[in-house]
DNA sequence: ACACCAATAACCGATTCGGTCAAGTAATTA
DNA sequence: TAATTACTTGACCGAATCGGTTATTGGTGT
């Protein structure tokens, strides 16, 4: 692994976006190795060379996949906002962002949920516990409810925006290339016209 | 082919949901017909007995969901509906209608769009056609803006519901069985909480 | 007892699998 | 420059799987 390490930043990411792509396409077992070394460019070879064997080279993903997620935590600092969309969006452009930076890290994340290949059960549990306190950290707070015209509406309208999220996700998923401003601002419009009709007068500054 | 179509109904379900789910997973290449044989609980020469070879196969589940889209659209007879979020809910109905009783069509629909094998290249243009102009028949008409206190506002309420869609179907794809009534309660309570904070006074009835 | 037929176990050559290794090449050291 | 080291990879391994074929099976009707 160590071999891996000592290689340049760019070699580094060439491998691991070719790897998470094939996973995050095929799933555990149906990804070869050598699938995953012709779109690094590199021999098949190297990746023994590099990560031992394929398992290990999984591990590696779910453990950099930890560390991806770990610093969206970081950088969002949700407890700061005090306003529910705020909140919102501040996490979306978050994932948004790293999604940019790094394109195929969602569609691992998203293939992992789904993977069921006995080899890598075990390893499987590493990230399935940190993705869920994710979203526990912005969930709806009862303060958010009183700017609503109708205090009822706070909780469907968080739980649809949730839902356009995963919409945004799949729509997405596998393009390899996309205008993250354009869809940011899409959704960031998309956010003020709910704000405007379901908030009260008072609370639309 | 003929041998297949003379079997029971219930085998000729259970095969070609082993070869949707399988395919839908996969992908072509990544699928292989001993795969789809076991997740049908038949044999592999049965497989070719049946269909004569993978791509003769995949030819046929491109044709069978080309008919069962075409069943939506007849079903959905949206024409008939003069108000936009009717129009949404009835195909959307419709939708997770035909997608809870044949759960695999939409996880193979899905993978068409992403498949890039050259061996099926000339085989994808059915289906992609068929699938575009399904949402042009509900797309947006003048008059629907008009109910909304905001006329500007029909077409992003529009794209969010769309997205939302895409949500849905994103959170239940693979999912082996799911409350289609909840799902429907839910997304239909939406529908209304958007009515409710978007039209105008005069047009809830 | 026979003929018929759908289903499959066993098999085909070819390819690909995860993984190894020795030869080649570039970079370092002396 | 010669020797040494570190890195990369083409060629290779046995085993498994690929798409596809064939010979045998067990069941059915007569």
């Amino acid at each position: 692994m160590e071999k891996f390490l000592a290689l340049t930043e760019e070699k580094k990411m060439t491998i691991l976006n070719a790897a998470l792509q094939c996973f995050g396409k095929f799933g555990y077992e149906k990804a070869s190795v050598n699938d995953i070394a012709v779109a690094a460019h590199i021999s098949k070879a190297s990746m023994f060379q590099y990560f031992g064997s394929k398992k290990q080279l999984y591990i590696y993903l779910l453990e950099y996949c930890k560390k991806v997620i770990e610093e969206i935590f970081e950088k969002a600092h949700l407890d700061s906002k005090t306003d529910l969309f705020d909140r919102i969006l501040a996490s979306s452009r978050m994932e948004m962002e790293s999604f940019q930076n790094q394109p195929f890290t969602l569609q691992f994340i998203t293939s992992v949920w789904e993977e069921t290949s006995p080899e890598v059960a075990d390893a499987l549990v590493i990230l399935t516990e940190e993705a869920c306190s994710f979203r526990n950290d912005m969930v709806l707070r009862e303060e958010d409810a009183l700017k609503f015209k109708n205090p009822e509406d706070a909780r469907p309208v968080f739980q649809m925006l949730l839902l356009m999220g995963e919409g945004y996700a799949a729509r997405y998923r596998g393009a390899n290339a996309f205008d993250f401003e354009t869809v940011m601002d899409d959704f960031e419009k998309n956010i003020a016209i709910l704000r405007k009709n379901f908030y009260k007068e008072e609370y639309l500054k």
